[in-house]
DNA sequence: CTGAAAGCGCTAACAC
DNA sequence: GTGTTAGCGCTTTCAG
C-alpha cells in the first residue's frame, strides 16, 4: 500500500543487479549502455509490477532539472490567461513537464518575489506575462541560462523570445471597421498601463481615426480601478460628458465587462444604438444581446507557440537563440459593431 | 549576477562559522539553539546582502517536504475553478506554499496519473475536485498520511475532509422560487455524471416539483457533449418536443451557456418568456439581458475553508482528523426567474 | 556488460 | 554555543 518506501536500491537488491543498472534501464539507457535484453526485461517487468516511480526530488537534486515550468500571468482567474494556461498544461504534461501557474497582479514586486522563489526551486523554465518593470529580472534569468519566453507583451530593448499578437494592426482594423459602418464619434477606453501591447492598441485606434479625419476620444482608467465602481463611474461620465459618442472600442475584456455593466445599470437603451467592439473575445460576448464584435486572440496558437519555443529552448539548452512570434488576431464581426438604423 | 553558485557552505566559510549555525539561523532557530545575537545578526545581514536563498530541492530532499500543494480541478479554464484557484493561490503563498494547478477533465485515469506523478514529487498535500472513480486512490493517499481535502463533491463512504455546498437545499430553493413565480412546467437540464453534487441538485429539483404537484422534466446530457453542438441540439430538441415548458433550471454554468447560446441561435424570443435559473454564478449572468438568476457558490469561503483545513492538516501532521464543511449557496434573484406577464 | 562510489545542497543528531 | 558529519535517493563516472 505504502509504495513510497520502495527505493531504487531495493529493486537492485531484489533483482540482484546494481543500482546503476536499474537507473540506466529506468532512464531508457539500457540499450545504449549495452545491458542485456534479459536484464532489461526483468527490471522493466518488476518495476511495472510494483508500479515503481523514482523520487523526483532526489532526481532533481542530482540532475539539476525539476521538469517544472512556471507560467506567470496577471491573474489566473481571467478568461484569457486561464484558457492559455489550459492549453499549455496539456502540451507540457504530454512532454513530461509540470506547470506551476501563478498570478503576479501585473505588479513588479510580486513578479520579482515569484521569480526569485521559483529560481530557488530550480524550475526549468519560465513563461511570463511580464509586468512593466521587471526587465532586469528577466535579463538576469537569461544570463543565468534559464529559458524564458514572454507572452502578450515584451520589452522592445530586450532580446528575448516571445509570442505576441499584431496589436497595432488589429486595433486599426477594428477601428476602421467601426468607421466603415458609419460611426463618427468613436471612443477608445483603455487602462493607464504603459506597456507596449496597450500602447500599440491605442496607436492603431488613433491612426485609423486620424486617417478618417475624425476626432479621437480616449479614456484611460487607472489599472487598479478597472474592475471597481470607480472604473464604471469613469466610463459612465465619459458618455454623459460626450453626448455625441456613437461607438466605443474597449482595449481589454475586463474593461468591456465593466462597460457593459455600466450600460445595463445606467442607460440600458444605449446598448442598441452604440457601436461596440472589444479587444479579447470570450463566451459572454458571443451570446450577449446584441452579440459583441471582438478582436479575438488566437489562444490555441499562442499556447502552442509558447510551448514550442520553450521546448526548443529546453532541448538545445541554448538560451540565446531567439524566436519572436507575432500572431494575427482575428476581427470577429458580430452585431454590436454593425451600422445602426 | 549568477547567484546560484552561492551555497550555504560558502556563507559558513565566509563568516567563519559552521554550516549548522548558518542553517539554524536561516530556519529561524537561532534563538532556540542559543546562538549568540551577534552571530545571528552577522549571518542575517550577510545573507540579506547577497540575497541568498537556499536551494529548495536540496531542502526538500532532506526534509521530505516540498512546500508544494496540488489543486486538481476538472478544468482550470472554467470560471468556477479558476476563481477558487486564485483565492487559494493567495492564501498558499502567504503561508509559504506554492500551488500546482492541474486539470483532470473529470477523468479517472488522468486523475490517477496526476496523483501518482505528484506523489513522486513529494508534494505536501492535495486539494481535489475528484472524478467519480478515484475513491481508492484518495484512500491510498490518506493511508500514506498525505493531507487531502476534497472540494465540490465527496465520497459518502469515505472518511475525508471536504468542503461542499448544500446542493440539495439550494436546488430545492431555486426550484421553489420558480414555482412561486408562476412557472408550471419547469425543466431541469443536467449532465449524466453520477456524482453526489449532481444527484443532490437533481433531488432538490424533484422534491420541490413533487411538493408542488407539478410534472418533472429532466434532460441529462452526456458529460462529453456538454460543450458541443450535440449538447446544444439536445437542449433545442427538449424545447421543440415540450412546447409547454415555461422555465428551465440548469445544473451547471457551462450548461447554462450552451442553453443561452441555443436560445439565441434558434429561438431568440424565448429568452423573454422563459423562466431561467442557473447553478453557479458568473459575470456573464449578471450583465446578460435579461440578467440571469443564479445559485451562487460562495467562492471566497470555499477557497478559505479549503486552505484552512489544509493548513491544519499540514500543521498537525494528523491526516485522520476530519473536517467536513458544508457551505450555503446563495440564491441570487435577477430578472430571468421573475413572473412573466 | 555491471558495480562501487562520489556527489547534488541541505538539515539535524551528536559531539565537544 | 558551535562544529562534524551522516545521510535524504538518485545519477553517472570510472574501474573492472
Amino acid at each position: 500500500m505504502n509504495q513510497k518506501k520502495i527505493l531504487l536500491k531495493d529493486i537492485a537488491k531484489k533483482l540482484n543487479v546494481s543500482t546503476t543498472t536499474v537507473s540506466f534501464v529506468l532512464n531508457g539507457k539500457g540499450k545504449e549502455k549495452k545491458i542485456s535484453d534479459e536484464v532489461i526485461k526483468k527490471i522493466e517487468d518488476y518495476v511495472e509490477s510494483i508500479n515503481f516511480r523514482p523520487n523526483l526530488v532526489a532526481q532533481s537534486l542530482r540532475t539539476g532539472k525539476t521538469k517544472i515550468l512556471v507560467f506567470m500571468v496577471e491573474d489566473i482567474s481571467n478568461y484569457f490567461f486561464a484558457k492559455i494556461a489550459r492549453i499549455i498544461e496539456d502540451i507540457a504534461y504530454s512532454k513530461g513537464y509540470k506547470i506551476l501557474f501563478c498570478s503576479n497582479e501585473n505588479n513588479d514586486d510580486r513578479s520579482r518575489d515569484l521569480i526569485n522563489l521559483f529560481s530557488k526551486l530550480q524550475v526549468d523554465g519560465f513563461i511570463i506575462i511580464p509586468s512593466a518593470g521587471i526587465k532586469k529580472d528577466i535579463e538576469n534569468l537569461i544570463k543565468n541560462n534559464i529559458p524564458v519566453v514572454l507572452c502578450d507583451r515584451h520589452f522592445p530593448q530586450l532580446k528575448t523570445s516571445y509570442v505576441v499578437i499584431n496589436n497595432y494592426e488589429a486595433s486599426k482594423e477594428a477601428t476602421t471597421h467601426l468607421i466603415n459602418n458609419g460611426f463618427k464619434n468613436i471612443a477608445f477606453i483603455t487602462t493607464d498601463v504603459r506597456q507596449i501591447q496597450m500602447l500599440d492598441r491605442l496607436k492603431g485606434y488613433e491612426k485609423a481615426i486620424a486617417e478618417a479625419g475624425l476626432k479621437s476620444t480616449v479614456l484611460q482608467i487607472p489599472f487598479a480601478d478597472t474592475n471597481s465602481e470607480k472604473g464604471r463611474d469613469m466610463i459612465s461620465c465619459l458618455f454623459t460628458e460626450n453626448k455625441e459618442l456613437d461607438a466605443v472600442f474597449f482595449s481589454t475584456n475586463y474593461l468591456t465587462q465593466s462597460g457593459l455593466e455600466m450600460i445595463k445599470e445606467t442607460n440600458p437603451s444605449l446598448i442598441n444604438t452604440l457601436g461596440i467592439i472589444t479587444f479579447d473575445d470570450n463566451d459572454l460576448f458571443r451570446i450577449y444581446s446584441p452579440s459583441i464584435s471582438a478582436v479575438a486572440q488566437p489562444l490555441h496558437q499562442i499556447g502552442q507557440e509558447l510551448m514550442n519555443i520553450m521546448l526548443n529552448l529546453l532541448k538545445d539548452n541554448n538560451t540565446n537563440q531567439l524566436k519572436q512570434v507575432t500572431l494575427k488576431a482575428n476581427l470577429i464581426i458580430r452585431n454590436s459593431s454593425l451600422r445602426k438604423n
